[in-house]
DNA sequence: TGCTAAATCTCGAAC
DNA sequence: GTTCGAGGTTTAGCA
């Protein structure tokens, strides 16, 4: 057993350690992985069994469970967030349960063999994101405007305005300007108000008439009725085919280099 | 590192080592599982990027990748069995790189510390049975007959025969042996053929009329013109139905047994 | 809370 | 091969 850095490791351990190290790793809410040759039971919306085989079992730390064979993308058995976990030996084997309610279901994996187990306090807190970001819609607006709207002409992007920043900055085909505030997810109110806020401003600072464009994959339904309000519109732009726009664009760099060299 | 059992195992090795590590026991379709602080970015479907943070990585032998954070039942990232794998050290920074084509996709886990890496070959032979067993829909027709028929009455099951043991072997309600042949699955010609054999010999051994079920979940297509031809019956047996009526079964004794005590 | 629709859905069977 | 349908689907968005 050691333990530098946040990992600590036993190897091959006897059930009964291993018993005792499960229930205080999840007690103190610790990532847990086990190792070794197991049999599992499933009851609940459906019942399934697993007869004996070596096999990988992940216990989070928000109390989900994954029971994972050798070889598969998906887990054999598994059980969501927010179980509750019974550890006992009964006759030299190790059986891990772990409850859920509403559902009601429980699986029970039951070890004769353990060859590793390890528990751990990880740190996430990078942020995901699928798709694109509200800056890759951003670029991909400016590199192909005609997702947005045929004839936009991007003039700069994130222009200071005395509220913040417009996101996308342009005239339209009839020489009009154009704000466009860009929103990775659902539009709601607060995106309409600041859209509102930047077309003001815009429009006291040149003195002439501002078009105000929502761009974002839906709205917020109740929104709606507050945008036509204030005389701005809403454009869909799905972050997927933002993200496409910008692989098609790098694809394009990249043949570019290529024949160039 | 140390490796006794089919485990083995490396703790905060260096990113040169453990590109060495994944590299090999990758190529000798080991699973792998690696711990460690990494940043991941996928293309294909659909495109995604996760910021750096602590997180389990497991290889599969299969080709499969699994990106878990500490928290939540799904993985972050992911890719599906079949991939060929990249491992290359850039600027003390370990990529490991897992492409798959059709669709063509492809995710790159870069870490810059690794706190445990493993390496283990898993013998996994176990079944998984869904729902019931054979037995356990064969328990269920003993238990309630109605599930499979109106009026059947089994007499006995796993009857020896000739040919084999016959699953049920009962009366229906008009007097006519009946021979039952389960399948947990969808039944195939294979089946079929089977049922055949033992409702011939059933015939010539009691010198009457034999009616032969097929219970399954499904038939397969082709298989029904066979079926008819032999004067064979199918009759669906949903393995789910039979899960719960053993789990009746089960509470029923339950109860019983509490209201006895 | 319950419903509806989408998912890098996955996985298997049918055509 | 491609398409279709089910899954312990799961998950997110709304009424």
């Amino acid at each position: 057993m050691f333990g530098r850095g946040p990992v600590v490791v036993l190897e091959n351990p006897g059930v009964d350690m291993a018993a005792e190290f499960i229930r205080g790793a999840v007690s103190e809410r610790k990532v847990v992985v086990v190792v070794g040759n197991c049999w599992v039971n499933y009851r609940g919306r459906a019942s399934s069994k697993l007869d004996p085989g070596e096999r990988i079992i992940v216990i989070k730390e928000d109390g989900s469970v994954l029971v994972h064979r050798p070889a598969g993308y998906e887990p054999v058995n598994w059980q969501p967030a927010g179980c509750l976990f019974q550890t006992r030996v009964v006759e030299n084997v190790l059986h891990v349960r772990a409850i859920r309610r509403k559902p009601s279901e429980s699986i029970k994996i039951s070890f004769d063999h353990v060859y590793l187990l390890s528990a751990m306090s990880l740190v996430d807190k990078g942020e995901f994101s699928l798709y694109a970001s509200e800056k890759d819609m951003q670029k991909a607006i400016i590199l192909e405007p005609s997702i947005l709207e045929e004839g936009l002409k991007p003039i700069t992007y994130e222009k200071k305005v005395a509220p913040g920043f417009v996101d996308v900055y342009g005239i339209d085909k009839n020489g009009k300007l154009v704000v466009v505030e860009i929103k990775r997810k659902t539009a709601g109110r607060d995106a309409v108000l600041q859209l509102a806020k930047y077309v003001d401003f815009v429009k006291t600072m040149t003195n002439r008439e501002v078009r105000g464009v929502l761009a974002a994959p839906r709205l917020a339904r109740n929104v709606q009725r507050v945008l036509v309000t204030l005389g701005l519109e809403f454009k869909a732009l799905d972050p997927k085919k933002c993200a496409e726009v910008l692989h098609r664009s790098e694809t394009r760099k990249l043949a570019e280099f290529f024949d160039e060299n």
